[in-house]
DNA sequence: ATCGGGTGCTAATGCGCATTAGCGTTCGGG
DNA sequence: CCCGAACGCTAATGCGCATTAGCACCCGAT
């Protein structure tokens, strides 16, 4: 009483059980009840009788075809998902991306099959399979300015996670800015007057607003001294030598990494961490378990913005929804995890 | 000179662009070269000019319904997959999944559509699209017998991820029986005789494995005296209680979380672990940090796991490809973590 | 008896692609 | 110079579905 086995299961056998047509099936399947279109309960039952004796399931590939949704969303990432050294970066979104979706009846379409080029994939390839997905959301800490005009250009739907500087690309991202401009306030509240900002090599949009919200922090106070340059993770030794010299009393660190090594770097020279100069760290992405120091950092809201950068792309396939410029890009608030490095001068 | 903008781009519009048939596009694009279909060099370049100077790419969905494959893997999780309580069970083995997909050009469909009942996905539900993938991938604990032998039935080509009962249905799975039998052997070798089981409450396969593989291996053993019964989390004290009359000098514990919260139990009950009673954790998968405690424990290969489900449901795929038996019901062999848990009895 | 209007459906079409049968052309051999 | 074969392509069809136009029927009113 399962599944009649061999032929395909279609619209045309069903109606052949039921006595109907082809498009009263589809009719009934899909619920409409025009004026020009009438289907009493007694046929409209009886449809549904024979379809549930059946394994009978819509063939998706048609109903895209035939030009109706597929409640399907890509998902695309710069880099692989899952590997270990992304794993803490991707994660966290894929359960907020993933939860939301189960919320709207959204299937995922990953597009693992992406080329990779010099590191990172590329999105627009011989045989990209975008089309099958109603829309797309795009994870990655950078992402290429081209494709992203190319899917504006195209109209195609999607969602970016994270701020991005090309018009037109809806994102919803996280102030960097202001959460970093907030721990400055912190360090200075605490007394700190001598900072350091370490920061990634990198244009990304985020790297440039943590940079951002430091530089403008900063200079809304006087007595500020300031050092800031790049830190590369292959000459942390370097890097602490030239701030050494600087003396200050806090070092704003981008990447956990380096802030775990420069720590131990700094204890290896006889400097007290954190009692002589503290440590804050602005992301949250490490490779090795850099945070199992209890650093005080930035800690971005990712599940959640999982979840709202799914809820606004669904907002945008909503034909009845009509989101607004500053629903298509948002920065959620960033909280800050108060950890055990930073902490007061001591004259 | 990257996108013409508005209109959709189709293989008819390039046939336009091109000065040639719809027909010619589509041959040129698979490059068709039967005897009846034969394309000279010169209109092949010109078409293929034509598309690069577009954005064009077929639409999948066509492609499909046209009867051919679509390099689309789905991938059912009988639980959510990402969420923190299955985040290491699901996890490790989308790794494998992803790289091996990547591998094979796929792309992952995600069913997170599949609605949840009393905490279980449902494959099968009204408006699945399990059609619109090539074959899928089952991954979970348990997973409902009915469904996969309606799979079957279907002739829907599949791997399931963990032994499976059901005739028919082609697994890759961890051969838990000679995992456990091994530990079992150590234990006996560390002069352990009298051994307590505390397995799951379940029946899903990899549960009664370790029960078997334990069992069996006693039973090689004269002179062993055994205990054996289910825990459940909610009264792991009078789980205690019981296996303390016993007087085990290990535990065979199948659960890290119970292990980690008997081990608290015994501790509290004043006795020495492990010198008094060593323990042995057979399963890998833990809410809570359990495992922070350095268990002796099987490790079975979760990565490897999904690289070889996808590997075999491509050759299940491939039309000139026929797999044996042996290469469709297959066990991985299972790693052992040699943690400070298992010790040799002092009398 | 006739006619308007409501009712219950179906035939036909198109979505974009892959594929097959076959048509017009050219070219080489006799 | 004619004919068959090879060549280069295209028209036509179907995949499974959603959708629209409209047909046949029946009922009540005139």
């Amino acid at each position: 009483m399962t599944a009649p086995g061999k032929t395909k299961m279609t619209q045309r056998r069903i109606a052949e059980l039921a006595g109907v047509s082809q498009a009263t099936v589809s009719l009934v399947l899909n619920g409409k009840a025009d004026s020009d279109a009438r289907i009493p309960e007694a046929t409209r039952q009886r449809v549904l009788d024979v379809i549930a004796g059946t394994s009978y399931v819509a063939d998706p590939a048609a109903r895209r075809l035939a030009g109706v949704g597929n409640k399907i969303l890509g998902v695309f990432t710069y880099e692989p998902a899952f590997p270990s050294g992304s794993i803490d970066f991707y994660t966290p979104l894929l359960t907020g991306i993933e939860a939301e979706a189960e919320q709207h009846g959204c299937d995922l379409l990953v597009f693992t099959s992406a080329p990779v080029e010099n590191g990172r994939r590329r999105l627009f390839h011989e045989n990209n399979r975008l089309g099958l997905a109603d829309g797309a959301l795009l994870l990655g800490r950078e992402m290429d300015p081209v494709e992203l005009e190319r899917l504006v250009d195209m109209q195609f739907p999607f969602v970016a996670i994270g701020r991005r500087d090309v018009p037109g690309v809806p994102y919803v991202g996280v102030d960097y800015a202001a959460g970093t401009a907030e721990l400055v306030r912190r360090a200075v509240a605490l007394g700190h007057r001598r900072l350091a900002l370490l920061h990634l090599d990198s244009t990304a949009e985020s790297v440039l607003d943590r940079q951002r919200g430091f530089r403008e922090e900063v200079a809304a106070h006087a007595d500020i001294r300031v050092w800031s340059g790049p830190t590369r993770g292959d000459d942390l030794v370097g890097a602490w030598t030239r701030i050494r010299d600087f003396r200050p009393t806090v070092l704003f660190v981008e990447s956990p990494d380096h802030a775990a090594e420069l720590r131990r770097i700094a204890i290896d020279d006889g400097v007290e961490i954190p009692r002589e100069v503290s440590i804050v760290v602005l992301g949250e992405v490490a490779v090795h378990d850099a945070l199992a120091v209890d650093f005080t950092r930035l800690s971005p809201p990712r599940v959640q913005l999982g979840a709202d950068a799914v809820a606004l792309l669904t907002r945008i396939l909503d034909p009845d929804d009509e989101p607004t410029d500053a629903d298509l890009r948002r920065l959620l608030d960033c909280d800050i995890t108060d950890g055990s490095t930073l902490v007061a001068v001591v004259e």
